[in-house]
Order: structure tokens, then C-alpha cells, then sequence
DNA sequence: CAAAAGATGTTAACAATTAACATCTGACAT
DNA sequence: ATGTCAGATGTTAATTGTTAACATCTTTTG
């Protein structure tokens, strides 16, 4: 059918950036490559996809890459943390509350939540905007002031309204960890932040490639004992995996 | 110079949201079409653009696109928004504490904003995140839920920061205006936070294409009275304009 | 001032896109 | 069942855009 083949390519071009024509043609090869192009244009003209000399682009990564080029940061280990969203929505299940972190994971992770009935509170406008598509989501976002480099909003009025909401589930995301330090963030406000998210829910769920272990920044909001689950990309080194038992962390 | 050029190109097209091969060539005739060619594939590299089959494309456009994409809406009367922005920026100064309502209209004067020293709340997180760019612009979200047709966030928690906040300068988009029932709007808690920021303002802007004029939604928000001033992109009709002049209200 | 790095121009080979037309398929009315 | 129609698909040639490689010019830097 041909209105199932259009959604498909749609939904491997969303997952994976981009496609080239050629690729397509390898998957497909029951249809002539005319017949692609004429789907990608159907998509593009849907706008859900820009086409571009030799294949098409989704929007969504676009504009995940010109968040990048504002903050000067660049998607790194994009394979790693849709490991990481993948594992961790298997966390996941309707009806629940919970709490969705700002960064570039979380944004993975966002843009793989299913569509089903949840409430959502993230600190991250950006992420808020990619969950409109999600009909059954309630979206809410915390307010307060917009940081620029990290697209989180936080400050007294983010505070205040954590404080009001009940949430089941958090997932946080953490620029760095060691043992002897934790977890770790580059911001004193959004670590306040966190630190309010971590006593508040129910249940944490920290989610970090593994390129962030053994590292430090500044704020410590979150230790090994004070969350449920840790979600990386590989299985952790075994000194992490032993620190992890002892303090009944779920490894994932 | 190179890196004026590729400024100047740069600028063009997040103005047109487009651009051909060909209008470069003719724009620049004292350099190669290589030449604008590897310009355009500097400016992807840096993320500002896509490059497609004969010209290139804005990003910005594109999640503009992808945004009217998700909400079903089309940007409709651009010209006429850009109208009026251009005459509501006048209206600005630096320092001051101004509130930007959600809106294609607001968004369009937000893209407009000159990037200089300015406090801005606005309860549209699309909104937020185009002012991502101008480095000198403290940007403040309301927080609360996100409505998935208008992109706007309401309730309690923007209430309590509103109310929190001093704003001089609120620019107010309206849905609807008519004598009988003044300006109007179709969300019961959005009229709700446009009421308490009215009240709250030292001025209050009302953007409004020419449209929405003569007619009504549900919920009134404001009367000539309450504003300052209001900006739309034509000459109001008669009537419009002697009740505005006995309400004191600066007609833009 | 010389060397190096970067920007620009020219060309030819290459690759992708379009347009036009032919063919197939399924839905629908008869 | 059959004819008809619209939409989907396939094929090809002509067009158009892109890349790569190299030569030349300009600017920067030691």
C-alpha cells in the first residue's frame, strides 16, 4: 500500500536524520526509484521532511541541529543516546506523571516517548514542543528563566512549581559522574533544580552515556543511593557495576 | 570580504526562508557561482541552513514550518504580521521588562526584536526559543500547561509568576475585536493570564491584524480603555478609529 | 618578504532531478 | 463481470545541479 510505505519512510527518516535515495531503493526493491522520489516529495510537501540532492532530511533532527548551532554544542554520540531513550521507555507506562530532563538525551528520549496517556513536567521548552505531537501527553513546563547554553528553564518559579506537582517518575539527565562525587552538573541553579526533582519523585532515573563517567562538574545533585535506575548506553565498568549493587541501583 | 558575504547570504535567506542558486548569481555577479556555492556549504556546515537541490533553505523557517505542521495551522497573513511588528518595535527601548504574548503575530515580532538589553516574559515556549539568538535578551517562560493548538502555557503557575514579575511594556495579541465585546480570545485561561497582565503592565500593546477586526471569540480579555496603544497593518475603518481616539488608545 | 593558508575561478566528469508519456491497479458504477 | 476513471507506478531522455581537481589570486603570519 502506498500510504503505508510513505509512513514507514517517514518514520525511518524521523529516526534516523536522513536518507539517501540509494538506501531506500535497497529497502525497497519492489518500487522504482521514481516512485521514492515521488514519496519523499509527497512527504515534503506534508512538510515533514526537507529533500535535499541525493535523499531528504527530517525536520525534527534539523531543528535539534540548529539548537546545537545556538548553544555552539554539537549532537555528539547520537547512536549512544538513542540507546539510552530506548532503554529507558521500556521504564515507562501509562497514566503515570513524570518528570522529563533538559539536554540532548532527554530530547532522544522525548522524541521516542509513545504516544500514550501521561503527564509530563520538563524544564526544557524545546523538548515541551517536540511532545506536542503526542495527542495523549499533558504537557507542563516548570517557567522560570531561560538558560541559553543548556535551553533549561529553572530559578524560583521552576522551584515553586515542582514543589506543587506529584511526579512518579524523573528522568535526569547528568553532565558527569564519578564515585567519589556522583552526579554532577555544570549549573548551580539547575542542580537545585534537580536536587528538588530527586526527593520529590518517586522513582529516578538517571540517564548518561558512558562518556560521562569518571568525570566532575561543579554541583553535585544526585548520588548512587538517592536513585533507582542508571540507563547507559554500555554496560558500566565493573567498579561502577559493584557501586551500583551495593547501593541497589537497577543497572540498565 | 568572505565573511560578510556569507553574513549577507545568511541573512537573506532566514528573511526569505529560501534561496536559488540562480538569485545569488544575480544578487552577486562580481564573484563565481562556485564561489556562492561553497558559501552555502559553509553555512550548512555551521548549521544556519539546508542546502537543497539548487538553492538552500532557513532552518528557522523550517521548524516554523514543522510547527504549523503539528498544529494544523497555517501561517496565514505573513505580510500583514510582518506589518505590524515593524511598527510595534518602534515601540521598545532598552532596559525595559516587556511581556510577548503567543501567537504567529507574536512570533513574528519576536524573529524582529533587536538584539539589546531587554527582560522578556512570554508564556510561548516556540517563543522563547527564537530569542534564543539575541544574546542580550533575559528570557523568562510562565511555566504552566502547554496547550498543544496555541503553543501557549496556562494556569496557576503562570498566574503566580506573573503576579510576581513588574512588566512596562506587554504586547498583547488579540483573536478577535469588536465594539460591543472589546478584544477577545477562545481559551478560558489564556484570557485569564492576558487579564492579569493587562492589569499588571505600566503599557499594554494589543497586535492585531485588521482580520480579526468586527469580530467576537468567547472570552473577553480587554476594552480600549485598559491599553495603550494598537498596532495593526492597515488604517482602521472610522468607527474603529473614533472610539479608539475617546479611549485615549494610540492607533499604529 | 616568503611561506602558508584560505578564497576564488575554470573546467570537465558525474549524478541527481524533472518532465513527459506509457502502463498498471483498485474502486466504483453499471 | 465489465468498463471507466483516478491515482500510483515505471521508463526514458533531456535538463540541471553538483563535485572534484587544479590553477590562480589574496590574505595572514612568522
Amino acid at each position: 500500500m502506498t500510504a503505508d510505505r510513505r509512513e514507514a519512510i517517514n518514520q525511518y527518516i524521523q529516526s534516523r536524520g536522513e536518507v539517501r535515495l540509494k538506501e531506500l531503493e535497497q529497502r525497497y526493491t519492489d518500487v522504482s526509484s521514481m516512485t521514492l522520489r515521488r514519496d519523499l516529495e509527497f512527504l515534503e510537501r506534508q512538510g515533514r521532511i526537507v529533500r535535499i540532492r541525493g535523499g531528504a532530511k527530517s525536520l525534527a533532527h534539523l531543528s535539534m541541529l540548529k539548537e546545537a548551532a545556538y548553544t555552539q554544542r554539537q549532537v555528539a554520540n547520537t547512536d549512544a543516546k538513542l540507546v539510552i531513550a530506548d532503554k529507558a521507555i521500556r521504564l515507562l507506562s501509562p497514566g503515570r506523571s513524570v518528570y522529563i530532563d533538559s539536554g540532548t538525551t532527554c530530547m532522544c528520549f522525548a522524541q521516542r516517548l509513545p504516544d500514550q496517556n501521561l503527564f509530563v513536567l520538563t524544564p526544557a521548552p524545546n523538548i515541551a514542543l517536540e511532545l506536542v505531537k503526542n495527542a495523549n501527553v499533558k504537557i507542563n513546563l516548570t517557567g522560570g528563566q531561560l538558560n541559553r547554553e543548556t535551553l533549561t528553564l529553572s530559578g524560583f518559579n521552576a522551584i515553586e512549581y515542582v514543589k506543587a506537582l506529584n511526579i512518579d517518575l524523573a528522568f535526569v539527565a547528568a553532565s558527569a559522574f564519578s564515585l567519589p562525587n556522583g552526579f554532577t552538573c555544570g549549573d548551580y541553579f539547575e542542580a537545585e533544580l534537580k536536587r528538588l526533582i530527586i526527593r520529590k519523585a518517586r522513582q529516578v532515573v538517571i540517564l548518561m552515556d558512558a562518556s560521562k563517567l569518571n568525570s566532575n562538574m561543579p554541583y553535585t545533585f544526585a548520588r548512587l543511593q538517592n536513585i533507582y535506575a542508571l540507563v547507559s548506553d554500555i554496560l558500566l565498568p565493573d567498579e561502577y557495576q559493584k557501586a551500583a549493587r551495593q547501593a541497589h541501583v537497577l543497572l540498565l
